[in-house]
DNA sequence: TGTACATCAGTGAACGCGCGTTCACTGATGTAC
DNA sequence: TGTACATCAGTGAACGCGCGTTCACTGATGTAC
């Protein structure tokens, strides 16, 4: 029953397809946005024919479920690599940052507008445990806030089953909720451009965000 | 020159004809989202043939304009008329949830993703000038928080052309902004689902934030 | 090493669809004398 | 009050388009003996 570990070439090809399929598809949505993503459009970029997309995706939904599935990887990746190397809670927030400037359709494909009827896939939930477990463990180490602790720090320690186990306390449980929502709050408005034409540096604004969590 | 201030039937019909327009195309932007609104359908949803809508919209686009100059509209009649009532910084923060749940798609139109190429029209920022004077007058009268002036404050005050000119001091000027990324980030996770299935009550979690915004 | 066969990537034609939008028109509503 | 004319809301046909997707096929790649 040994299952071979070394891949034939036509599998080795077909993942290499569709990850250029993918890499095309990454560049109409940083062009136009999701709504303008097209099968046809991506099989034309890539100098084949439209059907020819279909030995690689059952159907352009399948596509963008794959797409939804490697940006949430990709963030989570990007935290816990941060985190392997090192970095604090500020080093965290920086990556975000980072990360969700570099590409912003592929950020507001995870935390932006919902389509009314999709419903994301299943295992996104555990990459999200994920990224939740790695902010926990950078929140954990934090000494206790100025303001004792918060109502909702207590509602937090009862309603603990996001944080999937994590032994953190209550404090580290409402720090690190805040922290993906407040950073969240700065960077959408921020990607979305709603910031723009108001005078102030966005970074500044998201530093100070960022001091407030510390605090 | 008298201007005529009494409109005729065929204006007052024709006002009333667009309304309803507009009424048929939010319920489709709830049902579907933005991308899935068509004249076509709008026109066979009222009964009407599709060319018909051109009598009273030039372009699907501008119709899509309208309909956001009327959200920034609606929200920031919102606001205005909660703070004319006598609302402190915590009724608006309430006023604008409550505005928020009774249409997320409304309120994504907005604040949700940006298409890449799409401007919002000019006088939108006129109303979210408007929007953010009452925040500030709200956040005026409210004592200087524990922490002592921010770094960032210091960078408001040099940086307040937002403000419109508005007397208020750099701590309110930073307590407005931090209302409104603070919210719209609990908010818009809260309207995309983000938090189904986590366990909290995403209403505590607003007033939480809420709470650390008034200390 | 060479031949016979199976697998499978990609093509081109075709389907049905709904979209936004134009155009020439009909018929009702309002206006002027 | 009645007639002649202008305005304009709405229709139906039509255009061109690009979409997702299916299907029967060709030809290259890999496998088995």
């Amino acid at each position: 029953m040994g299952q071979e570990d070394t891949k034939t070439p036509r599998e080795r090809y077909r993942a290499q397809v569709r990850a250029e399929i993918k890499e095309h598809a990454w560049e109409q949505i940083a062009a136009a946005g999701v709504p303008a993503l097209s099968l046809n459009a991506v099989a034309k970029q890539m100098g084949m024919s439209g059907p020819a997309l279909y030995r690689y995706f059952a159907s352009r939904d399948e596509l963008i479920t794959a797409l939804v599935r490697d940006a949430y990887l990709s963030l989570a990746e990007t935290l816990r690599a941060a985190s392997a190397t090192g970095a604090d809670l500020a080093g965290l927030a920086h990556a975000l940052r980072d990360w969700a400037l570099t590409d912003p359709q592929r950020y507001f494909l995870i935390y932006g507008t919902p389509v009314p009827g999709y419903h994301a896939p299943e295992d996104t939930t555990g990459i999200s445990d994920q990224i939740m477990t790695t902010l926990l463990d950078a929140c954990a180490p934090l000494p206790a806030p100025d303001r004792s602790a918060s109502p909702f720090s207590a509602h937090l320690a009862e309603h603990r089953g996001w944080a999937g186990g994590h032994p953190a306390p209550p404090v580290a449980l409402h720090r690190a909720l805040t922290f993906w929502t407040r950073l969240h709050g700065v960077l959408s408005l921020e990607l979305a451009g709603h910031f723009t034409g108001m005078g102030f540096d966005p970074a500044l604004l998201f530093a100070a965000e960022l001091d407030d969590l510390l605090s």
